[in-house]
DNA sequence: CACCAGGCAAGTA
DNA sequence: TACTTGCATGGT
């Protein structure tokens, strides 16, 4: 699995070379944007952003100090906008009164205790507390998302029904530790799903076609 | 027009 | 534990 795994980022990388992500200027951003990208094309969220961004309140205070209403007014673009103003709501509460408001505090705590409190929050789940562990505080932890499950299931090198933490423990246990390949790991397989492995496959252009194991 | 996009929580059995 | 449903805009 582990020759596997590798030849797949190889090829990955090739095609598209290094992504270089978050999109996101600051961590804060990277929070914010992996709460509005639930279930949502980025498109969508990108104006969510730049109207938080033209509002000058992409920030801790801004967003403490901001109404509820007024923020679902704001996001209305990244769609589910009165829940996913209640989960901006609660996350940067929960930033404001556990690490005093300071990324910098949060990021020195452990791994695993950031991840209980992060999946404590509400409207946080695995993929939103692993994105803002990877990309926002700088924690080596593999992102599972939709894109990875369905390239996995299609060259049949996971069940469709596998648990987040099945498939996070097949990356984990096999590649280095190393957040810097976890970050470009993930951005790679975001890349590759967003332009070949959709609903609706480009298989055949793909950089992961006719390599072993190929898809159905 | 129907379908989909980088999930999550709450409800049901 | 294992499903199902609501949440909502904007692009194809």
């Amino acid at each position: 699995m582990t020759i596997v795994l590798l030849k797949a980022y190889d090829r990955m990388l090739k095609h598209f070379g290094p992504r270089h992500w978050w999109p996101a200027e600051t961590p804060f951003e990277v929070i914010v944007g992996a709460i509005l990208t639930q279930n949502t094309a980025w498109i969508n969220v990108e104006k969510a952003i730049q109207n938080l961004k033209s509002a000058r309140v992409l920030s801790l205070k801004g967003l403490l100090e901001m109404p509820e209403k007024n923020l679902s007014i704001l996001i209305r673009p990244s769609g589910y906008f009165n829940l996913k103003a209640k989960r901006l709501k609660s996350m940067v509460h929960f930033i404001a009164e556990t690490y005093d408001g300071d990324l910098e505090k949060m990021s020195q705590a452990p791994l695993q205790i950031l991840r209980k409190q992060l999946l404590n929050v509400y409207g946080v789940g695995e993929e939103t507390a692993d994105s803002i562990l990877l990309y926002a505080l700088g924690k080596p932890i593999f992102v599972i998302d939709a894109y990875t499950r369905r390239i996995l299931s299609r060259h049949h090198l996971a069940e469709p029904n596998m648990t987040y933490a099945q498939i996070q423990h097949l990356f984990m246990e096999t590649l280095p530790t190393q957040v810097s390949l976890f970050r470009e790991y993930h951005a790679l397989i975001v890349e590759t799903g967003k332009t070949y492995c959709r609903r609706t496959p480009r298989c055949s252009e793909c950089p992961l076609f006719k390599w072993p194991p190929p898809p159905a």
